[in-house]
DNA sequence: CCATAAGCGGACCGTTCGGTCAGGTTGTGG
DNA sequence: CCACAACCTGACCGAACGGTCCGCTTATGG
């Protein structure tokens, strides 16, 4: 578990006492586990049995259960803007993108609430608005440079690839875990797509948003 | 509601009761409109409400939920595989092949049950595997024809053409019903990688199934 | 070491769900 | 026209859920 940016609440655990300090991080565990394996949702009662801690427990740190969810999701997110970050360092700015790319799909393909967070109605909560705004940024920037290389089309923006993410993500999830690396078959294909030598002119402008109305 | 691939179990209305008869296809409407629009999470009160009907009655046409979110189900993947060989007799291959993913897509959009069943255990269900290998079989054909043609790619299948429509569909779930119509612009990108003049290499084989093991 | 408040936990609540069933209704073959 | 089987229905059931609450436990500052 990561520390949110510039937002202390989650792992807030400082002037806590230990006990509760201590459930606090069981639960996030717990929590982020079952999600990743279950969706989100599983029980609360599995996530506290899970955790080790009575049911009563889990509604003292988080009022609701969506509460939770988010505070998961958030940081996820804010994980992956980071990672983006991290990327822009990098010397290749076409495998700064790819890599990008690749280990946002892998956490996803790894995750199944992340998925299914992606679609839910969570994007109200400003934390998690001003989380993916960043991710956009990040994937914003990647995009910037590898267009500046001549390695990308120059009609796509970040919106285009956090959704093509979501794309490469989703387009396995019928076959389950039955071919393991699969989804790299799809991101590169995709990735293909994103070359100069293969634009044809795109019919509908890009999205300047990811929250619904 | 159309007829279901040489199994007529689903609409097989000939030897019922008249009132049956009625009642099996005002559910069927009703469960259809009600997945379409909230998912197959919907209840089967709210389902036998909208036909009109009372919820034993449901019980009676299908012994399960899952048995009717399984019958209609079958009968879209049986109209997308007609779509798609219909399309078949289409003199431009590469037109035909888009179209055919242009309405796979469209469909899938227009439909939230249809994105869930992509990804449910429904697979276990023989008649869903048969219908499931029809479309593959008619998405094979297309890109088999396009591929004579040249306007493909020779390194794609049947299956990388159905798995790319859910990647699609599924691209622009974050955003709801935001952009109407967006799903063009990531349906033009990936079909921009499908091209040969993009081709690199695809760092793992295509899928021979669509059903987990 | 103790007083105290913060924390804990699981019985409990109201709601919703898929599914069942007994008893009334109705279409239909003869 | 009638008898009967097929059909319809909504009250009902048990399970599971998110969330509440209060009596008990325990960490901690003084």
């Amino acid at each position: 578990m990561t520390e949110r940016s510039g937002w202390g609440t989650v792992l807030f655990v400082d002037r806590m006492r230990a006990d509760a300090a201590r459930n606090r991080r069981l639960l996030l565990e717990a929590a982020a586990a079952e999600f990743a394996e279950y969706g989100t949702e599983v029980s609360i009662a599995r996530i506290a049995a899970r955790a080790g801690i009575g049911k009563g427990t889990v509604f003292r740190h988080f009022a609701t259960k969506e509460h939770l969810v988010t505070a998961i999701f958030g940081d996820q997110l804010d994980r992956l803007a980071a990672r983006g970050e991290e990327l822009l360092g990098h010397a290749d700015s076409g495998q700064a993108l790819l890599a990008f790319m690749a280990d946002a799909v892998e956490m996803q393909v790894a995750d199944r609430s992340f998925c299914q967070a992606v679609t839910a109605d969570l994007r109200r909560d400003p934390q998690l608005r001003a989380a993916s705004d960043r991710l956009v940024a990040a994937a914003g920037s990647l995009t910037a440079r590898a267009l500046a290389d001549g390695v990308v089309r120059d009609d796509i923006t970040g919106y285009d690839i956090v959704l093509l993410i979501n794309a490469v993500a989703q387009a396995t999830a019928p076959l389950g875990d039955a071919v393991p690396g699969l989804w790299r078959r799809y991101l590169s294909l995709i990735f293909d797509g994103l070359r100069p030598q293969a634009a044809h002119p795109l019919p509908v402008p890009a999205p300047d948003s990811l929250a619904p109305p």
